[in-house]
DNA sequence: TAATTTTCATAGGCTAAGGCTATCTAAACT
DNA sequence: AGTTTAGATAGCCTTAGCCTATGAAAATTA
């Protein structure tokens, strides 16, 4: 058998932790896969690296030398990366990226500087932002990634859900109801709804009703006027109204807002489209770690 | 996503190789694999080390560093093991064996010499060799791991079928059916069946015995002196007789035998036992590199 | 230039490494 | 002795890393 990377990097967390537990804090994963992975490496290089005799992680000697070698060869390792990454060759180093608002505010702040980190070799050049013409912003070729709800599906681009969410009802705090646990749609009586002109994206326009009517609620609407982009929210907080939104939107939401769960739960798709064609893998690490924000809530 | 020496050591082949396909060969794995592997580690740094215009492997400038400094990461990453492994902490810094003649024979040599070049940190101390008494040895203390044929379960001791090996017929090559592609045992007539003493493990002998019997033959016995370990067949070549062996010790006949596959198939079992409580590192190492080495033939 | 060969990529499936939760055992502290 | 704390163990799930079979495109040959 051989030892991975990981297995020296979990057995180097123990070691700097001094104890398998908080090892595990550190990195994010549970108490016996620590134990199960630095079993493996034991295993691996046939050698005890731990005392167990104790309830606390003592190092044996063997176990020093690992602790010290293995931090080196995780630097090494690194270090290897960042160097091959300058030499990025490829005459496009950077990434256009077009999105919906709401995606823009709370999705790419997190992207971009994850990208900064880990990605050198990729640069986030534009981001674009249009409400409905996502896709469309894809096949000029005015950009790379298109990330947004309800995109459309088209020849030769894939299209993929990165992420569900939880809708929300986004209503005044002043509103009667602004306390309650969670909401039944019919409640709400003849408060309108705020919503965006159709045309700017209809598929979704659609969806956000759907969820009323289907409900028992079938709203007043109050629409916003066009082009006010990524403001929905505030002009709710001007009017005697109420929203839609998803979960990532609720640490977002002006002061005066709340967001109230559904009785009936519903939710609301993220997704990403790019070209099939385009597997440069500067593009393909990006995607990923897109991906990987996203879920990552 | 994060890189792996595995992938990194992919790479190098190929680099070295200048090619896919003979990187495959030089690994000893697909060359579908070797693809995936290389896309990945690209993805992983977000870096095209390949120009794949051509059909050849041409490094980009970021290839070549990634070689290079891959071909040192590696290198690092050995040492790093064989470090490690000077440090050896346990007072039993010896493993014990008991095996059975043939295995001894046939299994043993690899396992050492494998245990040698990878695992530093162990040393097979004693090779006890035993026909029928290899879980006896176990149980009193003289050895940490049993290698034998029907050995007998016992409370507080793992037993494990390591490989399964057809079974042959070994016989003269100047006996008329010596040439048959294989053999219907019945044809061998009153030809008898050289067996040791069944006392030295009752149910090897009668499962030998069972195979003729299920298929027809009732054969003449007879048995070798007891004692005369290992050289059952080399008694064969004396005496007007056939036995029935193990594939792998075909490699291993003497001149004037030769062994033919029966018609009706049958398997005979390796198993490996050893005390369950002992998880010595060490032991265990050494127990994963004995499967390897059984399962590769 | 059309056919053939060579070489890498893609598709789809399997196995086990690496992850999880829940629970057990044993040391250490009242 | 009883309780708490830490690590090990058991059983399950997901995906990296492997496979075979097949496709597509560059290079070679007819």
């Amino acid at each position: 058998m051989k030892i991975t990377l990981r297995q020296v990097e979990i057995f180097v967390a123990v070691a700097d932790a001094g104890h398998f537990g908080r090892a595990a804090e550190a990195l994010e994963i549970s108490q016996p896969t620590v134990s199960q992975e630095v079993s493996r490496l034991e295993r691996a290089l046939g050698v005890a690296l731990l005392d167990r005799s104790g309830r606390s992680a003592k190092l044996t000697q063997a176990g020093e030398a690992m602790a010290t070698e293995g931090r080196q060869l995780l630097t090494h390792a690194n270090q290897v990366v960042r160097e091959v990454q300058l030499y990025e060759p490829s005459r496009i180093r950077t990434a256009r990226i077009v999105a919906s608002p709401s995606v823009v505010n709370r999705l790419l702040p997190a992207v971009i500087s994850r990208a900064e980190q880990s990605l050198s070799s990729v640069r986030i050049e534009d981001v674009l932002v249009d409400t409905g013409g996502v896709t469309a912003r894809l096949v000029s070729e005015h950009a790379d990634i298109g990330l947004g709800r309800f995109l459309d599906a088209t020849e030769g681009y894939e299209s993929e859900v990165i992420v569900r969410e939880q809708v929300f009802v986004a209503i005044s705090r002043k509103h009667p109801l602004a306390n309650a646990a969670h909401l039944e749609l019919p409640e709400l009586g003849d408060l309108p709804l705020l919503l965006w002109p159709r045309e700017q994206n209809p598929a979704y326009f659609d969806y956000l009703l759907e969820i009323c009517t289907s409900r028992g609620l079938s709203p007043l609407l109050l629409v916003s006027p066009p082009r006010i982009v990524g403001s929905r929210l505030y002009l709710l907080s001007e009017s005697r109204a109420f929203s839609l939104v998803s979960a990532a939107l609720i640490g977002h939401l002006p002061e005066d807002l709340i967001a109230i769960p559904l009785a009936q739960p519903a939710t609301l798709a993220l997704e990403m489209q790019w070209r099939s064609s385009d597997n440069r893998p500067q593009l393909t690490a990006l995607r990923d770690l897109i991906r990987e924000v996203a879920s990552a809530g």
